[in-house]
DNA sequence: AGCATGCTTGACACCGCTGTCAAACTTGAC
DNA sequence: GTCAAGTTTGACAGCGGTGTCAAGCATGCT
């Protein structure tokens, strides 16, 4: 083809996950972004329009991958080792880098006031998708017997609590009381064994 | 007093509250403060030195009225009412404004990266002092019987589940979402009467 | 009334950011 | 080899932000 992009769109892309997750979405610039990946930022521009554009781009990736590992995290037999691997996914993958980089979607939504609308929908449907898999998960034969809740009632609670778990992980910054706070909500939403 | 100041502190903190409440820290420019008090940007900066410096003084305002009706809210006899109507506050707080304002400390705690060690000193106390008051109310005579939880782990819960409803608000702008997660953990957290 | 103290005011310096653009260049197609 | 399409590059315009500063000014003490 002539004229042909000269980076690696992928590679590019991956770059900008990092610095999007690790820095948030407004403290990151286009000037920092062609640094990380080198990739000029006259060419970013021209491939992705603006800012906003590329990081829907970015959060697509994102959103590929980790729900992809969530799904994974998930299915397993055992119900409360599900559960169990999902929480241990999650505050490992909010844990990872120095600082510790979070969640890009609880960053984003959280962090920016008054957006391009599509960025608060693009997130609003990666919750979903989330909300999806777990109601999936529990909607297989003989899990909705060992749960507390009903399927939809205890998959958008984890939701909800694993967003709280988001917010403790940027104001302590320490793993043990964010895993305590997984375990209490496995423990509250899983029947004890009956004798 | 001499070359006293010429403009009322509480007034102006109390809209300096409001608009860093409604716009979040970052996305407040001082001129913005300037405009919404009335005050001189200059005045702002000699009456206060930084915009972290004025932030944390209107962190502080924050803090008090916030805990303070908290405490107010959770003070009722009944188990089950204290911990609906500390939601019901909690829920309508952060719905209050258009577009709604969500919580100030977690938008500060989340949407800002690299900040002042002060301001996440502060909201950490902030937390700390939330969970306080809610584990003297568990403390209380009678209560720890009626939770399926010990007082500390029931406070810490609340505590991050609140925190995960803060984000669900930013992202469906839902009351009925909210009130439905609301009621979900207060049905897990209160024993069933005995008969 | 005079005065010093400290607040107010508006201009200023400086910085970093977004987005644009024309010119140079690369590349595959023919 | 030539060509045209699309990409890269660096400069540029424009904006809004923080923080500073000197000059002007109000105020209550003496």
């Amino acid at each position: 083809m002539v004229g042909a992009r000269q980076f690696d769109e992928d590679e590019t892309l991956d770059k900008a996950l990092s610095l999007f997750w690790q820095q948030g979405f407004s403290q990151t610039s286009m000037q920092d972004l062609a640094d990380a990946t080198g990739v000029q930022r006259g060419s970013l521009y021209n491939a992705y329009r603006s800012k906003e554009a590329l990081f829907l781009r970015v959060l697509g990736v994102y959103r590929e991958t980790y729900v992809r590992k969530m799904r994974q995290a998930l299915d397993r037999p055992e119900l409360r080792e599900a559960l169990q691997s999902l929480f241990d996914f999650l505050i490992k993958s909010m844990r990872t880098g120095v600082p510790t980089r979070g969640c890009l979607s609880t960053k984003t939504a959280v962090g920016v006031e008054e957006l391009d609308a599509s960025i608060r929908t693009a997130i609003r449907d990666l919750l979903d998708e989330i909300e999806a898999s777990l109601l999936e998960r529990f909607s297989r034969p003989g899990q909705a017997e060992q749960l507390t809740l009903s399927p939809v009632d205890a998959a958008r609670l984890i939701v909800t609590h694993t967003r709280g778990l988001v917010v403790i992980e940027r104001v302590y910054r320490d793993d043990q009381r964010m895993r305590s706070m997984a375990d209490l909500l496995i423990q509250l939403l899983i029947k004890p064994l009956k004798p």
